[in-house]
RNA sequence: GGGGGGGUUCCAGAGCGGUCAAAUGGGGCAGACUGUAAAUCUGUUGGCGCAGCCUUCGGAGGUUCGAAUCCUUCCCCCCCCA
């Protein structure tokens, strides 16, 4: 994996760049949808492609091996043949399990034992063979298996936590680099800063994460729950301190303002679930604010769903007709929704690609934060 | 024509003398959702000048300190037999 840089703006720290994987290039600000078990929830792959104009897309390790289990997967040929998609995807290494399944899982140093949320069945995950499913489901970037710790944290056990990652990265890193892709293309590993929201731990642990020298760097742990304030910082903070070269990538983030504010800080790489569960549950994201489009006040609004939107759904359906969907508990309407709210994702993020080139993204997003949260 | 059952707050449906503005479900309305246990979850759902009061359980009248609950009568539904 090689990453480029085409241009800064001068007034943030927000740049353009490229990936380039073998399965082919990720123009950067990037948004990459999440589909957790092998499926972006609710979209096929062809809209996903064409009208969200998606170039890299989520899987989760620990969804996968439990289901349909790696033995499926080796069988596919990896999970890009699998699905049926040939843009690279980045796998989540069960970290966030970890955090937001705390409640049925044990960990010590050696890993984490599952209890599976399907049949109850126990399951070890550890650095090691997380690395090893991640090869089998054949990602073009994989995540480090990390603690993302819960808000609000005591300093000790963040410490503490912070630590465990770091040893658990080396164990990946050693894994990882002795071990070979199954599938002919090349796969890399991005550790995963952490350290809650203590400076500096977190300097800390972005200090030990630059220093493994890989090829893209996370950042872990933010978006559970802390203000926006202090994720701004923090991420701003471990910016300064993650090489510039190198593509940076906030995990989990976030609403459409928080996205804007964290390309300002030097993030060229996001996923959240927002724009696809909130889609389902009748939110939709426009440039103009947000619509919860099971609201009456819709029910004979027979206006395009986002006049400014760029995906077909946008224009060919009404709100009245939308809200119509949502009220009658149509799959229609989380296809809808979806399509239309994934569109917008990766025009937010297509379009600072935009104002940066033109050196004009500072301005911009400054114009544009304040549009994009009030509910309409 | 004979016999039986029933009409409850938007709907379905509990309640069968006080603890009932009335269970529960649905529907309605609103909110939440940030590396997805989520097409999920939460709140709310008679009115008001709201620690109280007013209107409400088919209509009218009655019994009682007190009625959605008991009695009389009227209206309307449903089922079975002929």
């Amino acid at each position: 994996m090689r990453f480029e840089i085409h241009c800064k703006d001068q007034k943030s720290k927000a740049r353009k760049g490229t990936i380039y994987t073998d399965h082919g290039i990720i123009q950067t600000p990037v948004f990459m949808p999440v589909g957790t078990a092998g499926t972006v929830k609710a979209i096929h792959n062809k809209d996903l492609e064409e009208q969200v104009k998606a170039r890299i897309i989520l899987g989760n390790t620990y969804h996968l091996y439990l289901r349909p289990g790696t033995n499926i997967l080796k069988q596919a040929g990896g999970l890009h043949k699998f699905m049926g998609w040939n843009k690279p995807i980045l796998t989540d290494s069960g970290g966030y399990q970890v955090y937001s399944l705390a409640h049925r899982r044990k960990m010590k140093e050696e890993g984490v034992i599952f209890q599976s949320h399907i049949d109850g069945s126990r399951h070890k995950f550890t650095p090691e063979n997380v690395m090893h499913v991640q090869r089998i489901i054949g990602a073009d970037i994989i995540m480090a298996f990390d603690e993302c710790t819960p808000y609000p944290c005591e300093y000790d056990y963040a410490k503490k936590s912070m630590h465990m990652t770091h040893r658990w990265l080396n164990r990946c890193i050693e894994e990882f680099d002795h071990t070979e892709g199954l599938y002919n293309y090349s796969q890399t590993l991005f550790p995963i800063v952490q350290g809650s929201t203590f400076k500096d731990l977190r300097i800390q642990s972005a200090e030990y994460i630059a220093a493994t020298g890989r090829d893209g760097n996370a950042i872990g742990g933010l978006s559970v729950g802390e203000p926006a304030e202090v994720m701004y910082e923090l991420t701003e903070l471990v910016c300064s301190v993650l090489p510039d070269d190198k593509p940076r990538y906030l995990m989990g983030v976030g609403t459409p303002a928080n996205i804007l504010e964290c390309i300002a800080l030097g993030v060229d790489m996001f996923d959240c679930v927002m724009p696809t569960r909130n889609a389902r549950n009748g939110m939709i994201f426009t440039s103009e604010g947000i619509l919860n489009m099971k609201n009456q006040k819709w029910v004979d609004d027979f206006s395009p769903i986002d006049p400014n939107g760029l995906t077909f759904v946008d224009q060919m359906y009404s709100r009245a007709y939308l809200r119509h969907l949502f009220t009658a508990n149509e799959m229609l309407a989380s296809i809808i929704a979806t399509i239309h709210n994934l569109g917008f994702y990766l025009w937010l993020v297509d379009e600072a690609a935009r104002q940066i080139e033109m050196n004009t993204f500072y301005h911009w997003k400054n114009l544009m934060v304040p549009k994009l949260s009030p509910r309409l």
